[in-house]
DNA sequence: TGCTATGGTTGGAACGTTCCACAAACGCAA
DNA sequence: TTGCGTTTGTGGAACGTTCCAACCATAGCA
């Protein structure tokens, strides 16, 4: 006669042997179905409870060939606006009886790639990118194995779902904002790479050329962080004559800004307007109050989750592009120019 | 003859067929194995790539009873602290071969626990909380399954190890630092069930008594978040006579504390003198220069790893308690008390 | 009485890997 | 040639679940 040393986690065959009853019933326990007489069923869970046994979620991925798991590869962890985001996410995520698993690719792309890879090969139902700087032909591609929905920016095939903001035209209304307290010299710092920073950058461009403000067009190079915003605006204001408003790319560059034009012993908004993107809390602190263009945040998390189980669930094969309108929040960090240029 | 349907997602099988070999040899290959001739490995490389094969890892870990993942339960995605203590786990953690998936519970103990069951149902090789307000209890139990290190806070049981800075002496040189600014009625604004937050009170507690100002203890409740801080600040701002300065749980809950200072219409650090903990990025902005304590945090999440691995790979199973010495960061939030009280 | 439903339970075949014992092929020395 | 050790390669048994067909009661009904 064996005894077998019940050595390692419990199984599902150990419950068994404990109740009395044969691993498929206890299967049956285990996720709650009907049809189980309550002396078996209290002697499943009891038995479950005493060898402390928990179900092994790789073991039954394998044969259930799915997860009930949605991957969530994230730009920039440092980013605030990706926390609300994520918010929105679980939320929506467990009200559906998903798990939510997150990654992060430290704002480089390679990495990013790889953080997807992982969630791929765990065989995740489904991947939200927020807010992604690799390119699109790889997200293309992650797309055909499985369900891909990209927050913050668009792709371009319909296999790819998206959640966005309409980044041009929250550009555009920087651009009239800050036309319309008088400035002209109106500068932007671009996001690089970042998600939506091209469209932003284009509605700045557009603004600038409709409002018969081209030849003021002045773009530095940035990118989403801190360290970005500083060097970009460091760039714009040694420029002769300098930018009377900066409009950056998002809220965390224009920290980075907001201190670099402090270093140059000049005030906001007194010298220098300043907008940001995102309305972050950053932005929302009385210290900071910056002006910035407001994106709901936890809704586009939500609705991200909500958009992609359609195409998990119900198999949707056309692609949903939500884009959402921008709002501009008005605060403390824009005033009209100091001395009011003459109208040219 | 059958012809089988290769639907869904190449197996290894397929490759196998694919390249004309067996699937044990595909296996050798894509983990990289010697002793396989440069012929077979070309053809299984090539196949793979052609089918677009990606190994399955539910089913890897499944047999090889582990996974070479580590899990990183964060209390808060919006603390920029865990921003950075994640980096170095990153870093440290891909640097040994191991993947990171990341999971949160929203500042909720319940939400906590199932994020962390969700990761040991997932059979996580180790599991790092980051800043848990899960009570003791289930952690000492988890330790039990799988190696769990906490960053923040420590356990008292020898199957937990921790990383942590020591808030307690964090808490002294706070008040040190204010007392030698000539403050006597220094208040704090605790962080309620947030990780350190008890022993970052319990070291103000001691220095306000070793500085004989135990009758000026003013200790308001409140939490590691903006909101926490903002209705700490209000609370003891209505005492008479108020604190002439603050120490905020964290740098979170001081910014909150900053917005309710400015909202009654005071000034930082001319009539209150605020104080932070942890030096995130917040509390290096110009704009808020806020004087707070340091924990280096990229090191502490390598540490991390690197102390779980030891128990991972090396099974060790003493614990081990790393505790890191706090230090002060002086910036502009603090200053001498605007009337100079009389020494009592 | 027999026949069909239905509730309750079970064993064994998947799922896609790795592991292990073994076999074939090869090289080289005796 | 034989013998023996290495290098290469293979088939089948795990791993811990769920799924499925099948079974056994029991009950209801004609």
């Amino acid at each position: 006669m064996v005894f077998e040393r019940s050595r390692g986690r419990p199984t599902i065959e150990d419950v068994a042997r404990q109740a009395g009853v044969s691993k498929s019933l206890v299967s049956l326990v285990m996720r709650g179905a009907r049809h189980v007489s309550v002396p078996r069923r209290t002697a499943v869970l009891r038995a479950a409870a005493k060898l402390g046994y928990r179900p092994n979620a790789m073991a039954r991925g394998l044969v259930q060939r799915r997860t009930r798991i949605l991957g969530v590869m994230l730009s920039d962890l440092h980013n605030p606006f990706f926390a609300d985001v994520v918010e929105g996410i679980q939320d929506q995520a467990s009200r559906a009886g998903y798990k939510v698993l997150i990654n992060t690719g430290n704002r480089v792309a390679v990495q990013e790639a790889e953080a997807v890879e992982t969630l791929l090969q765990l065989r995740v139902d489904g991947v939200i990118l927020a807010g992604p700087l690799v390119e699109s032909a790889p997200i293309v591609e992650t797309s055909r194995e499985v369900p891909v929905l990209l927050v913050g920016r668009e792709a371009h095939a319909p296999s790819v779902d998206s959640v966005t903001n309409d980044d041009r035209a929250g550009g555009v209304l920087v651009v009239e904002h800050c036309a319309s307290l008088g400035h002209r010299r109106i500068a932007h710092i671009d996001g690089g790479p970042g998600a939506g920073a091209a469209a932003r950058r284009a509605g700045y461009e557009a603004a600038m050329r409709r409002l018969r403000l081209g030849k003021h067009l002045a773009v530095a190079p940035g990118s989403y962080t801190e360290e970005g915003g500083h060097r970009g605006a460091l760039f714009l204001l040694d420029r002769r004559p300098p930018p009377t408003a900066i409009f950056v790319a998002n809220d965390l560059a224009a920290i980075g800004a907001l201190n670099a034009i402090e270093e140059r012993g000049l005030k906001v908004p007194d010298d220098v307007s300043l907008v940001g993107y995102d309305n972050t809390s950053l932005a929302a602190l009385r210290h900071i109050s910056l002006t910035t263009v407001h994106q709901p945040r936890v809704e586009m998390g939500q609705m991200a989750v909500i958009t992609l189980l359609e195409r998990v669930e119900q198999g949707r094969s056309r692609p949903r592009r939500t884009v959402l309108s921008p709002q501009l929040v008005v605060r403390g960090s824009t005033a009209p120019p100091r001395v009011r240029e003459r109208p040219e």
